[in-house]
DNA sequence: ATGATGTTTGACATTTTTGTTAAACAGAGC
DNA sequence: GCTCTGTTTAACAAAAATGTCAAACATCAT
C-alpha cells in the first residue's frame, strides 16, 4: 500500500480534531476517534503509541495554528486599524471552522500541567508576538487611535467580542431559535460593529 | 443521625461544583469527586443514583443560577444604564466565583442532546426573560443611548466582554505571568472599560 | 433494650476503555 | 516465486470506572 504510508495517520489526526474543535466532544473514546476516521481502534496505538500522545499532538497542532493566525498581525507593517481589519477577518473565519479550539486548550490545560518542551518554546514565541502587538498597541493609544488602557484590556476586548458568540453558539441558536444561516449572517454583522466599538468612531 | 440527612447529599453536590465550575475539571471520576468531597464512593450512587444523574442534577443546579443572576436585569425597573451597570457588578461576581460554569454547560450540551423536562421548562423561562430585555434594549437604541444593533448583538457584546478574559484566566496568567491578584485588578478595571464601550460615553 | 429507619461501608460484579501481541496482509525489489 | 518492510486486523489482557448488594452502623421512638 503506497500511498496509505502518510495518510493514515493524518486521517485520524484530521477525525480527532473534527470530533474536538468542530464538534466539541472533548472526551471522545479511542473507538470514536476511529470511528469517525473510519479506521481500526488499534491503529491509533500504532500510530501514536496512546491516546495521551495523539492528544498532545493535536493540541500541539491547535496551538501552531493559533500562533499560525496570531502571526501575521503581530508582525505586519500595515496601519493599525488595518492591522486590526484584516485580524478580525482572518480570526472569524478560523473560529467559525474550528469554534471549539480555544476552549478544548483551555479545558485540557486545566486537566494536566503537561509541560511538554515543544508547547513551552511554542508559548515563549507567542510571548514575543504579544509583546510586539503590544508595542504597536500603546502607540495607537499615544496617537488617539483607540482610548488608552493597559493593552492587555485592549486584546482582551478584541478577542472577547470575536471569540464569545462563536464558543456560545450551541447555546444561542438554541434559545433564540436561529437557523445556521441567521446565525452566520450575524457574526458577519459583527464585524462592523467589533470595528466601531473598538476604534469608538 | 438527624443532621448528615440533607447534609451528605449537599456536600457530594457541592463537591462536585467546585470540581466542574471552579477547577474545571469537566471529566472528574466518581472517585474523584467521593474524594473531594471526603465521602465514600458509593455514596453518590446511594442519593444520585448514577454519575450521569448528578451531573445532570449540578448542571440543573448551574442553569438556575444563570437564570437567577440574570432575571432581576431582565425585570428590574432601574434605568436602562442601571441596569447594565448592576447587571456588570453581578455578572462579574458570579463568574470569578464559577469560571467555568459556561463552558460546562455548552461541553455538555454538545455531548448528549439532553431534553430533561425541567432543563426544557427553564429553557422557556430564560427565553421569556431574554425577550422582555430585548424590548428594553430596543427602547434603549431608540433614546440614543447606545448604538443602534440587533439586541442579540448588544446582548454579546455585553456578555462577551464580560465573560471571555475570566473563561480563558488560566491561558492569559500563563502568557502574561500575571499572579492572581493582577488578574483580579485587571477584571476589576474592565468593569469601566465595559461600560464605556458599551455606552460610547 | 428493641425495633424501625435511614445512612455508611467494603466486597464484589459489570461495563467501558485502553493497550499489547501475534498473525494476516499488501506491495516493492530482487 | 520469495523475502523484506511496513500496515492492518482480531483476539486477548489489563486497567479504570461504574454500579449493586448485603451487612454494619447510628439515631430515634417506643
Amino acid at each position: 500500500m503506497v500511498k496509505k504510508d502518510a495518510e493514515t495517520e493524518d486521517i485520524i489526526k484530521q477525525a480527532a480534531k473534527r470530533l474536538f474543535f468542530v464538534e466539541g466532544r472533548f472526551n471522545a473514546t479511542t473507538q470514536e476517534i476511529a470511528d469517525a476516521a473510519g479506521v481500526n481502534r488499534t491503529l491509533l496505538n500504532y500510530y501514536f503509541r496512546s491516546r495521551n500522545k495523539l492528544f498532545d499532538l493535536v493540541l500541539m497542532d491547535a496551538r501552531m495554528h493559533f500562533k499560525k493566525r496570531m502571526h501575521f498581525v503581530f508582525t505586519s507593517d500595515l496601519t493599525f486599524k488595518k492591522k486590526i481589519e484584516q485580524f478580525i477577518e482572518i480570526y472569524l473565519s478560523e473560529a467559525i471552522k474550528y469554534p471549539y479550539l480555544e476552549t478544548y486548550m483551555v479545558a485540557r490545560m486545566n486537566q494536566q500541567l503537561e509541560k511538554h518542551e515543544l508547547l513551552l518554546e511554542h508559548e515563549q514565541q507567542v510571548k514575543g508576538d504579544m509583546e510586539k502587538f503590544f508595542a504597536s498597541i500603546e502607540k495607537a493609544m499615544e496617537a488617539g487611535t483607540i482610548e488608552k488602557m493597559a493593552p492587555i484590556q485592549f486584546v482582551w476586548n478584541l478577542i472577547s467580542l470575536l471569540s464569545f458568540p462563536i464558543v456560545m453558539k450551541p447555546m444561542y441558536i438554541r434559545l433564540m431559535n436561529l437557523d445556521d444561516e441567521q446565525y452566520l449572517q450575524l457574526i458577519e454583522d459583527r464585524k462592523q460593529i467589533i470595528l466601531s466599538m473598538i476604534f469608538r468612531k
